[in-house]
Formats: structure tokens, C-alpha cells, sequence
DNA sequence: TTATTTATTGCAAATTTGTGCGGTATTTTT
DNA sequence: AAAAATACCGCACAAATTTGCAATAAATAA
């Protein structure tokens, strides 16, 4: 067998499982670990694989590392700042839970004239450290690993009030399948969320694009405008610019 | 299972629940707590955790705490530990804000099979963290020195429940006028959480006894508790002893 | 063809890396 | 103050890697 085809294979599986073992493809392949690791090194020497200790990584398995610290986390700061050009003084503004957001949080300016509603308690606090605006946090049971506020009771607050604008974060997003979410209770709210705001705004890093999960919260056509971390012109937004805002 | 493989888990469960315990990661990764510590440190180093005793915390996700003043700490810890007698297992207990309600937030022992209602999104996050138990944040305006949730909303919602328990934190109390407070706004909650409730506890700092502000909650004979850090038998408490259970 | 070079592979010794364990120090809780 | 939990250090050991080297195969030149 030659190297080429040897090293092909080892592409193969890497791709298929995301990782590989220097000892298992010793014995798949019928050639000594020795002739695997150069095999490997060679493959990552080109920037093929990632090579580890016991064997290799497909280079896509790196970036759950990465997800929340240097990469999403400037995303999400790019994200903030172009939505909150969407936030005008005067204006009340229903906000949601998660990262972005409290990043978003974080960024805005102090000198707003505005009413702000949140189901996030940290969102609530942020806001009200750095704003003199009117911060409204809509109580309820408290969602445990997304610390938002959940249940009828929620609900039942959202469909008293009316703002101007809503702004969501969302983990899942596609054109085909709309906003998607894996918890049934969150869902719900992010529904009502939807029925009490004039214009909506979905925050989502690219990279979360096109992606589905089990339930549905709306359709694209139900948004107003898109904000993720991508130029609104980029070539991965191009199906969504038809449908939704893009910013 | 590759050691980085056992990173990324580590950081997936991290994002997740904004905290991991060694302890927990050994068991769940089937490896001993050397292993993750040495886990958690390389991930320290490269700054996408926070490393704390016992585990590591999330980056993003570190909510403010405000406990400055060091002086009150250790008194406040004593009366967080008192006041967690009053609590039975199965019982709705609403609590208000404050550090002394933030430090018996965060010593409440993690078994407890309770309800706890609060207005202190503080409180809620830190229940939330270390309990199973349902938290119920009672949504409102968030008031800007004192984190705690305010208005006609929290009124109503408090008018809606019944708890077994209501524990409040004060800053002046007095055998003759009471507990008081110097703001309107948190009388008129304070006072509607004293309605809701079958039984009171007041939890106050002994320096801050017998010491009077503009405004009205109730009378001492209208609560049932009085937690402070002095032990109950303390001259100083005779008086209250006469009124109140002193704890 | 034969000789010579070159690339590839396996092997063994030396080295590095990853892990668990015991003992001790430190921190936290009681 | 005592007890419990957690962290740290050094060591041992196993697994993985590196390195040099020899054997083999393939390619090239005489």
C-alpha cells in the first residue's frame, strides 16, 4: 500500500469520527505506529489534521475550545454593537437571555433614554448599573442552565406590555426552519416574547447559522432584521438578505 | 479518550452550567481529580476558564458581586446560618434582598427541598445555582441601589402567592417603631411580602439595632423572628425578647 | 543489467508525556 | 480549634514519541 493511499485513508477517518488513534490505524493499516505518526505529522504538517498526543483531531474538533473564549466571544461584541444601533431614545425594548446579550448589555451606552424588559437577571443587572433607564425584569421560575425566567407567569407579563423592538439571541437559525430551540419552556417564551414586540431583531453568530434544533419559536419572514458577525453583504447571508434584514 | 478530547468536554460543561467541580468532571470522565486539575489549569492558563477551588468557573459569565464590605461579612454569615433553621424541608419560602439575604443565598445547603420565592435577581441566580429546588423570581422594576424588584407588578404578583416563610433583611429596627426603612418604594414591598406570609423573620446586623429611619414596615410584634449575630441571650436583645423570638 | 542513490519502513533505545498515588500543605467548612 | 475537602509536589510507571540505524524497496544512472 502506498503512503498516499494510506494517508487518504487516514483523511478518511478523520473526517468520519473526528479523531484517530496512532494505535488503531496501526492495526486498520497492518504498518507499525512508527509509520503512522510520520504519517501524521506529515498530515499536519500541512495543517490536514491536529495532532495530539496518541494520535490526531479533525481540525473543526478545535474550535468548541475556542468557541466561548477568542473567537465568539468578539463576535458577540461585534453582534452588540450593531444592534444596539437598532435601539433608539424613547424607545422600549424587550431583550432575552444568553451571552450576546449580556454582552450587548454590557456595551451600550449610558446616556440612552429608554425602557428596558428583560427575562434575564443578569441582563437586568447590567442594565441597571450602566443606564439610568427604567429596567423592567420580568419575574417567573428561574430556567436553570439559561438563567432567563420561564412559565405562565412570564407569559402572562410579556402579554401585558407592548415595546418597540425585541431583541432575541438564538443558538439555531436557518432559513428553511426559521428560529429553532432545544427547550420546550424557552420556546414558549420566546414566542411571547414575539407577540408583544413591534419589530424583532435575531442575534446569532455565524457560525450557528444553518443549524436546527428540535422545536420551533418562528419562522424567518416573522423576523425584522438578522444581526450576526458577518459583513451583511457576505456570500453565507445571501439567502437570508431575501427574507430578513440582514445587519 | 485523548486528553484533549477530555478538554472539550470539560469546556462544553463549563458553557453549559457556567461551573464544573473537579469532583464531578472525575467521575464523569471516569479519570482522577489530579487529571482534572491539571485539565483545568492548562485550560486556566490559556485563559478559557476560571480556575476557583474545588473547579472552574465560566469566563463570560461572572455576575457582579458587591459584597465589599468585609467588616459585616463574618456577622452576616452567622445570621445567614441561624436564619437556614427556620427552613424545613417542603416549605414556600419567600425571601427578600440585601447581602445578608445573599449570604444565606449562598450558605443554604444544597439538599433542601423548598420553593423559594425572591425579588433579589442576586439571590435567584445564587439559589438557582446551588439548589434543585424551584426559584421563583417575583419580576418588577429593578431598583438601582438596592437590586431588588419594585412597583405595583411585584405587589400584585406578591398578592397572588402564600408562603410559609418570609425572611427580611432590615437595616433599622427598634423595640418602639419597628422595623423602618428609608425608601417608599421598598416599604410598600416589604409590607406586601409581610401580607403573603404565615411567618416572619427579620434578620438584621446587632449594630444595626435600635436604630430608626423615615419610614414605617410594621411593628415588632408583627414579625416572629429576629436573627442577628448576637447570640439570643445577649443584654442587649432583652427587650426584643419580650416582643419577638429572638434566634 | 548492475551499481548507486533515494525513499520508505520497522526496530530498539532514549526521551517525553500523561496519569495515578501517597504525603503534605492549604483552604473551606463545621 | 478541629475536621473535611481540595490543592500541590514529587515519584513511579506506562504509553507514546523521537531518534538513529539497518533492512528493504523503488528509482535512477552508468
Amino acid at each position: 500500500m502506498l503512503k498516499e493511499e494510506r494517508q487518504a485513508f487516514i483523511m478518511h477517518e478523520v473526517n468520519l469520527h473526528n479523531k484517530v488513534l496512532s494505535s488503531d490505524l496501526s492495526i486498520q493499516l497492518n504498518v507499525s505506529e512508527d509509520t503512522i505518526r510520520r504519517d501524521l505529522n506529515e498530515l499536519a504538517e500541512s495543517g490536514k489534521v491536529l495532532k495530539v498526543y496518541g494520535g490526531a483531531l479533525s481540525k473543526s474538533f478545535q474550535y468548541p475550545f475556542q468557541d466561548n473564549e477568542v473567537y465568539a466571544r468578539e463576535s458577540k461584541k461585534t453582534i452588540a454593537q450593531k444592534a444596539i444601533t437598532l435601539i433608539q431614545d424613547g424607545m422600549a425594548v424587550l431583550l432575552g437571555g444568553g451571552t450576546t446579550m449580556l454582552e450587548l448589555a454590557r456595551t451600550l451606552p449610558e446616556k440612552m433614554q429608554c425602557t428596558f424588559f428583560t427575562i434575564s437577571p443578569l441582563v437586568a443587572l447590567e442594565l441597571a448599573e450602566r443606564s439610568s433607564d427604567d429596567v423592567i425584569l420580568i419575574g417567573g421560575k428561574l430556567a436553570r442552565n439559561t438563567n432567563v425566567t420561564i412559565g405562565s407567569q412570564v407569559i402572562n407579563q410579556l402579554s401585558e406590555i407592548r415595546v418597540d423592538l425585541c431583541l432575541l439571541g438564538t443558538n439555531s437559525l436557518s432559513v428553511e426552519d426559521g428560529v429553532t430551540d432545544s427547550d420546550w419552556e424557552v420556546v414558549q417564551i420566546k414566542k411571547a416574547m414575539l407577540r408583544c414586540s413591534q419589530k424583532t431583531g435575531i442575534l446569532s453568530i455565524a457560525e450557528k447559522l444553518n443549524s436546527v434544533q428540535k422545536m420551533k419559536v418562528c419562522n424567518v419572514n416573522a423576523i425584522d432584521y438578522l444581526v450576526t458577525d458577518l459583513d451583511a453583504k457576505h456570500d453565507s447571508l445571501s439567502r437570508f438578505s431575501q427574507v430578513v434584514k440582514v445587519i
